[in-house]
RNA sequence: GCGGACGUGGCGGAACGGUAGACGCAGCGGACUUAAAAUCCGCUUCCCGAAAGGGAGUGUGGGUUCGAUUCCCACCGUCCGCACCA
């Protein structure tokens, strides 16, 4: 038997679906009445090569795209490039590469190799979000969304790097200081642009629950991000002189409205304008406000940093009870951007309220009893109480339980006019400028006269500078004086562009409803973006699972207000993958020491594992010297546990790559990859084109037909579980059944099953493997066709095998019978045989007799076609 | 701290509340081979037993059920998200 060759197999298969066109998307017109599938992996940043995660992402997607294409839909299956962003740029200062050609010619070397993993895509739709006809048209769409009202300037407090002279996110900052420059990162602020997702709140919250084919766990995730919470915004006014502005009070908000009577001091974030005023006039405030800012971000910080407070000395009355006077502090744990940037203290029942009140001395008074509590024993010591009870010391709300009592205090404060009830949102609004020079400029024009204008239809788009140098730190945009000095378009008088550049998650909130017809003249083919979208199914990591996500949500909503799309929910279909992940090798101490290489992480290239009687050790395969395995982690360049593509494509072929990436773990949990593993991937390949290269022309009659019958039966139920498996995205598990019907086809000889089963068997498994191994099952297919003229074409264009159920169905069953929930023994029988007659079947089983020797049958439990249980005493 | 997911052989993992461990990897035995690789056949949860068979078993402890890996409660562990959100 000749052994496949994939090297030579694959690119002849490729080169025949591409002479064919078959994978040109057909438009609604061209559709022949098939449904429209819309099959979309999140699109890659081209840095420069595909990795494993990355052909992992796209063989899923492809996958459902064969597959779908097979079973009749009309299927959209693009592919384009997320290509603005910081290591462009990155790349400009560090080699002197212009980040416009280092990202084409990542671009064109990703492709490529995208190419090699035979996906099913149409490559004429592709696009990047770097070309000018693309941020162009979003340039356009940013200026409706303006016009609307949804886009605005604001001053906001950002990480600056003072080296880099740039912003930076907070993902950026690591510790405290840049992740490039390693300077100690400013808070800065600087007037920046927003877009406003929080108008779209409530409906992005709501419509999650119509989501139902998205994962639990991202609804979940931007549910808590979005984060809404029901309260009171509720004034204290001031005694005696109110800062200037406050003379109706400060307003604070809460969702514990039940234990305002506990309350024992206000106190406002560092940011608030009473705090900031009171800093201007007293160096001592202005201290403390500058101590509190300079607290790290860090999660570690936060998690240590000690509660911080200062006495304003200004004092507020109490709304329901103005005898009570309550001290005004400024806390460091008070956030400006939430609720009002403004708290009430009550120590008795929240964590941080008590922690404070301890370090600072103030009056501890608990009003919430909790259920067979006596409140002459009710004492809070270390512990605040936060469960349900019944209000106590609080006059009027006495009595009630905390629903009740918030409900009442909300009503009262009304009645009073002195407070509302009031949702607060955890969402904030998206800041979308960044200070650099590779994204998509933000088209407006700045006048000393007129403002922010923008910039006039007729002259998108705002396309970027070429001649830019980075060998100076910031943005090249604002030196760049050619560029960035124009004529006001209102006034003509000077003006000056915009130097900041869209946030990159601006580019990737649109481009599926791009994609849809991306050489249209408006940014969304409205007819032909109504006919794609929704996209069907969308196939992405987790780490996208608030904010792109998010962010495209919004867009669509805000697009669709504007007109230009008729789809508020782009994504009807998510679902969340796993990394790839490979074990990690280490020189041992000593020899890391020896040769000064701090980490010692070895290639898996240079590393064999030796398999001892269970005991796994490593060593390096150039030295010879011993090696640690270390854990199992995402496949990185700093770890060095890569397997990069190429590198098995060369050995093994795309198609035992493209199997094993699916066939290990379930799609959304993390694959490990092993040789071994991939070596089972080759096997598999090779064991299924031995069965079609050893079909002989020529019919053969059966010489077991009960053996024939099996093997349709075989066949007809492989059909439906794998069917069934590609439908409920459990690749893995049909790959498992894919296996078992191989082996079943391969043990069952020709001369016993004859010609007939066995060429249905294959004509049915050459089809099912199609999605996954798309080159070898074209091979198989065609060796189908040359032994059948019945067979033509290639197996791309052949329709999905279909399944006769009554095939599909088992002849006989084996029933186990159970003694009191033990396996005692089995019966067989012809499915639908009655309750009664199984029931006796198993009784006078012999097996089974022996087991109810001696005791008493007190029930017999026949589930149909199932199982038996004898109960006894 | 809050929220969520997960925990099954040596390993990756299968199991509409109904035969736990499908399928694959590794391992062991055998065939072919001068030999190896490749390939093919068989065995492979643990314990007792030559076998037939029996017992235990899905992180731990309880509960619901004729029956629980699956549902409920508590605990332990791992991972993920959020995090001074009032």
């Amino acid at each position: 038997m000749a052994r496949y060759n994939p090297k030579e197999v694959e690119p002849r298969w490729r080169a025949a679906w591409d002479a064919q066109g078959v994978f040109r998307t057909r438009t609604a017109d061209e559709a022949e009445g098939k449904p429209k599938y819309y099959v979309l992996e999140m699109f890659p940043y081209p840095s420069g090569n595909i990795h494993m995660g990355h052909a992992r992402n796209y063989v899923m997607g492809d996958v459902v795209a064969r597959f779908k294409r097979a079973r009749g839909f009309n299927v959209l299956h693009p592919m384009g490039w997320d290509a603005f962003g910081m290591p462009a740029e990155n790349a400009a200062m560090e080699r002197g590469v212009h980040p416009k050609s280092w990202t084409y010619q990542n671009i064109d070397n990703m492709r490529a190799q995208l190419k090699l993993l035979g996906l099913s895509i149409d490559w004429d739709r592709e696009f990047a979000t770097c070309d000018p006809a693309y941020y162009g048209r979003q340039q356009r769409w940013f200026l409706d969304l303006m016009r609307r009202g949804l886009v605005y300037r604001k001053e906001s407090v950002v990480n600056w790097d003072p080296v880099d002279q740039t912003v930076l996110a907070n993902e950026q900052v690591v510790d405290g200081l840049g992740w490039r420059s390693g300077a100690p990162v400013e808070k800065r602020k600087l007037t920046q642009w927003f877009l406003r997702i929080t108008d779209y709140a409530d409906d992005l919250l709501e419509s999650l629950k119509t989501l139902d084919r998205w994962p639990d766990k991202v609804r979940l995730m931007q549910e808590n991000w979005i984060g809404k919470s029901r309260g009171l915004k509720l004034r204290w006014s001031f005694t005696g002189v109110a800062p200037e502005g406050y003379e109706n009070g400060v307003e604070v908000y809460t969702t514990r409205p039940d234990t305002l009577y506990g309350a024992s001091f206000l106190a406002l974030s560092p940011d608030h304008p009473i705090a900031e005023r009171l800093a201007a006039d007293d160096p001592t405030v202005a201290e403390f406000v500058v101590r509190c800012r300079t607290g790290g971000t860090s999660e570690a910080d936060i998690e240590g940093a000690e509660k911080l407070g200062l006495d304003t000395g200004l004092t507020v009355r109490h709304p329901f009870d103005p005898d009570r006077i309550v001290p005004v502090w400024i806390a460091n744990f008070v956030l400006m951007d939430y609720g009002t940037g403004a708290i009430f203290g009550c120590p008795a029942h929240d964590e941080r309220d008590l922690e404070f009140a301890r370090k600072y001395g103030l009056s501890v008074t608990p009003v919430v009893l909790p259920p067979d509590v006596d409140s002459t024993s009710f004492k809070i010591e270390d512990e605040p109480y936060t469960g349900p009870g019944r209000l106590f010391n609080s006059a009027f709300l006495d009595g009630l339980d905390v629903d009740a009592g918030i409900a009442a205090a909300i009503d009262r404060a009304e009645a009073d006019g002195i407070g509302e009830g009031a949702t607060v949102w955890r969402l904030r609004d998206w800041g979308v400028s960044r200070q650099r020079y590779w994204g998509c400029p933000i088209p407006v024009i700045h006048c000393e006269a007129c403002g922010a204008v923008p910039v006039p239809a007729d002259q998108l788009p705002v396309v970027l500078p070429d001649d830019v140098s980075f060998d100076r730190p910031g943005n090249p945009l604002m030196r760049h004086d050619a560029w960035r000095k124009v004529t006001c378009p209102e006034c003509g008088g000077p003006g000056e562009r915009e130097t900041d550049t869209l946030d990159t998650f601006v580019d990737s909130s649109w481009y599926f409803a791009r994609f849809a017809d991306p050489k249209a003249e408006p940014p969304i083919d409205k007819t032909a973006a109504d006919y794609w979208l929704p996209v069907d199914q969308y196939i992405g990591g987790v780490e996208h699972a608030v904010l792109h996500l998010l962010y495209a949500r919004f867009v669509s909503r805000a697009l669709t207000d504007a007109g230009d799309m008729s789809v508020r929910e782009p994504f009807a279909g998510l679902f969340t993958q796993g990394m790839v992940v490979h074990e990690t090798y280490r020189l041992p101490e000593e020899a890391r020491l020896r040769l000064n290489d701090q980490k010692g992480w070895i290639e898996p290239t240079d590393v064999e594992v030796i398999n001892d009687a269970g005991n796994r050790s490593a060593k390096r395969i150039s030295t010879g010297e011993p090696l640690l395995i270390g854990d199992i982690e995402k496949m990185s360049k700093s770890k060095k546990n890569v397997v990069a593509p190429e590198e098995i494509l060369d050995s093994y072929g795309v198609d035992a790559g493209r199997l094993f990436v699916l066939s290990d773990s379930p799609p959304e949990r993390d694959v490990q990859w092993t040789p071994g593993g991939i070596e089972g991937s080759w096997r598999f390949v090779n064991r299924v084109w031995g069965e079609f290269e050893s079909l002989p022309q020529g019919s053969i009659s059966a010489s077991d037909p009960s053996a024939a019958d099996a093997l349709r039966r075989t066949t007809h139920k492989a059909i439906k579980a794998v069917t069934d498996g590609f439908d409920g995205f459990r690749f893995n598990s049909a790959i498992a059944r894919l296996y078992e019907f191989v082996n079943a086809i391969k043990a069952a000889s020709l001369e016993t099953v004859g010609s007939d089963a066995k060429r249905e068997a294959l004509s049915a498994l050459a089809r099912l493997i199609a999605p996954l191994v798309p080159h070898l099952a074209e091979e198989c297919w065609a060796a189908l066709g040359a032994r059948n003229t019945e067979i033509g074409g290639m197996v791309v264009d052949a329709p999905w095998p279909s399944y006769d159920a009554a095939l599909a169905a088992d002849e006989e069953l084996v029933l186990p019978i159970q003694v009191n929930g033990k396996r005692r023994g089995e019966v067989r029988v012809r499915p639908g045989l009655g309750e009664g007659e199984v029931e006796q079947l198993a009784l006078s089983d012999e097996a089974i007799k022996r087991h109810l020797e001696g005791l008493t049958v007190r029930k017999v439990i026949v589930v149909k076609d199932r199982i038996v249980n004898i109960v006894v005493g």
